[in-house]
DNA sequence: ATATAAATCCAAAACGTTTCGGGAGGCTAA
DNA sequence: TTAGCCTCCCGAAACGTTTTGGATTTATAT
C-alpha cells in the first residue's frame, strides 16, 4: 500500500512537502501540487486515517451508544430511524460512525469513558438508555463531548436533543377532550425515563386546564412494552369500566392496550378511544390505525449529530435543541358516544 | 491522558516491559505484571487503540456498507435486523463496527476500496446493494476481506451469506397449490437482485412440479416497493381476473398488492390469496396478516459477521453460509373457493 | 548593490504503541 | 569450573502521518 513516503521518493521531494501538497497548503507551488497529486493518483495512494488520527488527536468519528440495538428493540424502529438521521448528518459533515456494542458481556465490564477513550472517538451520541443507567452518571463526570437523546443533561461537554413532551402530551389529551371524553386514563412508560415525567406533566396539565378531575389510579406504567401494557390495561379496564379513553406514552403500548380491549370485548374506537405517542411505522398499518403524537425521529438523529459536531468545532452554541411534535389523527379515536 | 510511558516512568521500568506486562507476555515476572497493572489502574490508563492499530496494521473494526440506511429503508426494517445481528456477533468477538455513510455526496466520489483503506477496517460487510452496483465489481477485484449478504460472490477474499431462495419460493407456491390454487401470479422484485432470480426459479419449478402451466404475463416486477407493486398489481388483477393467488418476492410488495386488491374490491383472502417473503415486522400486524416465507434476518447478520471474522483469522473455511427459511401461515391465504 | 520580503521547500520531532534482537544475571548439569 | 539454559528485562526501530521552525532561493524595493 502506497504511503506518502513512496510519493516523496517518486517525485523527489520531502515527505513534508508531499503532505502539504496533498492538503493544499499555501506554501507549495501549484506545479508541485499538481505533480504530487498525479503521482498519488498513479500510485493509487489513499491516506492512512489511523496515522493521521494519531498525530492530530482527532479521529473524525463519533461513537454511538444505543442500548436498543438488540433483538428486542426491533419492533419499534425508533432507534433505527434516529440512527438513520445521525448517519446522514455525520456523512454530510465528514464524520464516520462507530457502533459500540455494549451488549456483549466482555464490553459490559468497561466503563463508558474507557469505551470512548480507547476508540478515541471525538464525541458520542447516546440514545435509549434509562435515567438510572450507570453510563449516564459517567457522562456528566467525563469530559467527552456527548449528546443525549431525550435525556436533559446540560454541562460544558454534554448537550441533548428532545421534543416538547409536555406540549405533545397536552395535544393528545386535548384531542380526546375535544372529542367529548372526560374519563381519560394514562398509560405511562416507567419512572426511569425523562419523557415519562414530562408526558405525565402534560397529561395532568391538560386535565386541569379542562377542569377535569384526576384519578391517580388511572395513571399506570406499561414499561414501554406492548406485553406489559396489555396486562396492565386489561386490569385497568376491567376494574374501571367508566374509562372511555386512554392516552399512551408510546405507540407500542397503545398496541398492547388495543389487544387488552379486544380481549375484554371493548371496541376501539367506538367504546374506547386510544392515542399513542411516537408515530412508529406500525401505527399507520395496524387496524385500527393509531391516532398518535408524531415526532420526527430522523430529525432527532440529524439534529443530535449536528449539535455534537458543532460542539466539537466551537463550544459556544447552546447545547440543546427542542423539536416539535404534531398530532396525527387516525382511526383509534372517535367522538365520545354518550349513552 | 496517561500513556504507557507515564506508567513506565512511575514504576521505573522500560516501556517495552510495561507493554508486555499489560499484554500478559510470558517474559515478565508475575510481581512486575501486578505492579504495572496497579499503576495503570491508578493512573486511569486506557490503551490507545489508534496507536496500536498503526503498528499492528489491524484495527479490530469491520466496516458496514448498507445502502438501505436511509430514510426510505425504514419501512422494511430488514436492514435493521441484520444490523442487530452483526452488532451482537461483532461485540461478542471483540470487534467494533463502523458505518460508512455512502449516502453523502462527498463520499460518493470515493471508491469502495478507498473508503475501506482510508479507515483501515479489517473487513467489510455489504448489504442491500443491487447486483448492478458499482461497488460490487470493486469488491471482487479488491483484496479486502468482505462478506456479502444475499449476493453470491465467492473468491479468496469475499464470501456471502444468503438463504435458500429457490426452496423458499417453492414452499410459498406449494402452499398455494395445496390450498387448491392453480392460477398463481408472481410479483418479483427487479432484475438486479440475486434473490429475485432465485425466487423466480423456485416459482417456476413449483408450478412445473405441479404440472401447472406458466403464464409469462403473470410474472411482473414491483421493484421491491409497496407503491410500485400496488400499481403493477392493479393492472395485473384488472386484466387477469382469473388469478386467484399471488406470490410476492417481498412482504412490502405484498402490502402493495393488498392495497390494489382492496381498490379493485377483491377480497383477501376470500377472492385472492397472497403470500409474501421476508416476514418483516409489519407482516404480523397488518390486516389481514401476511402468510409469508420467514427468514431469520438477525441470524443472517450474525452469521455474516462470524463468517467475516473467521475469514480474518484463517482463510481456510468455506466462504459461504446458507440459511433456512420457513413458511409462516397467517390470514392472507385461504382455500381456493371454487365457484 | 543592498536590504527586505515573498515563495518554496525541508529535517526532525512528535503521536503511543508493538516487536525484534539482544543482554545480564542466576541456576543446573557435566 | 564451564557451558548452556532459563528468567527477566531493555534500547531502538517501526507504523504513516502532521507540524514546527527554519533554510534556501527568487523577486521587489531602496
Amino acid at each position: 500500500m502506497a504511503t506518502i513516503k513512496d510519493i516523496a521518493k517518486e517525485v523527489g521531494l520531502s515527505i513534508t512537502t508531499v503532505s502539504r501538497a496533498l492538503n493544499d497548503y499555501y506554501d507549495v507551488s501549484p506545479k508541485t501540487k499538481k505533480r504530487v497529486k498525479e503521482v498519488a493518483e498513479a500510485l493509487n495512494y489513499s491516506p492512512n486515517h489511523i496515522a493521521r488520527s494519531l498525530v492530530m488527536k482527532k479521529t473524525k468519528t463519533i461513537g454511538l451508544l444505543v442500548s436498543d440495538l438488540m433483538r428486542e428493540g426491533v419492533k419499534d424502529n425508533f432507534t433505527f430511524e434516529v440512527l438513520t438521521g445521525i448517519n446522514k448528518c455525520a456523512g454530510d459533515l465528514g464524520y464516520d460512525l462507530v457502533l459500540f456494542s455494549t451488549s456483549s458481556d466482555k464490553q459490559k465490564e468497561k466503563t463508558y469513558t474507557q469505551l470512548c477513550r480507547e476508540r478515541r472517538v471525538d464525541g458520542v451520541i447516546i440514545s435509549g438508555i434509562k435515567t438510572s443507567d450507570r453510563y449516564l452518571t459517567e457522562v456528566v463526570t467525563s469530559d467527552i463531548p456527548c449528546v443525549l437523546i431525550d435525556i436533559p443533561v446540560n454541562s460544558n461537554s454534554v448537550g441533548f436533543v428532545t421534543t416538547d413532551n409536555v406540549l405533545g402530551a397536552m395535544k393528545a389529551v386535548q384531542h380526546l377532550i375535544e372529542l367529548g371524553h372526560t374519563e381519560i386514563a394514562f398509560m405511562n412508560g416507567h419512572d426511569f425515563a425523562y419523557v415519562s415525567k414530562k408526558r405525565l406533566e402534560g397529561y395532568l396539565s391538560a386535565l386541569e386546564k379542562a377542569g377535569l378531575p384526576i384519578h391517580n389510579e388511572w395513571i399506570v406504567n406499561g414499561s414501554f412494552l406492548d406485553s406489559t401494557a396489555e396486562k396492565v390495561a386489561y386490569e385497568l379496564l376491567q376494574n374501571n369500566p367508566e374509562i372511555t379513553a386512554i392516552f399512551c406514552a408510546s405507540d407500542l403500548m397503545a398496541l398492547g392496550v388495543i389487544k387488552a380491549a379486544t380481549k375484554l370485548n371493548i371496541k376501539v374506537p367506538e367504546d374506547l378511544s386510544i392515542v399513542g405517542y411516537d408515530d412508529i411505522l406500525l401505527a399507520s398499518y395496524v387496524t385500527p390505525s393509531l391516532t398518535t403524537i408524531s415526532q420526527d425521529k430522523y430529525q432527532m438523529g440529524y439534529q443530535a449529530a449536528e449539535l455534537l459536531i458543532s460542539m466539537l468545532k466551537d463550544n459556544t452554541t447552546p447545547h440543546q435543541r427542542l423539536l416539535n411534535t404534531h398530532l396525527v389523527i387516525r382511526e383509534s379515536t372517535s367522538l365520545h358516544n354518550k349513552q
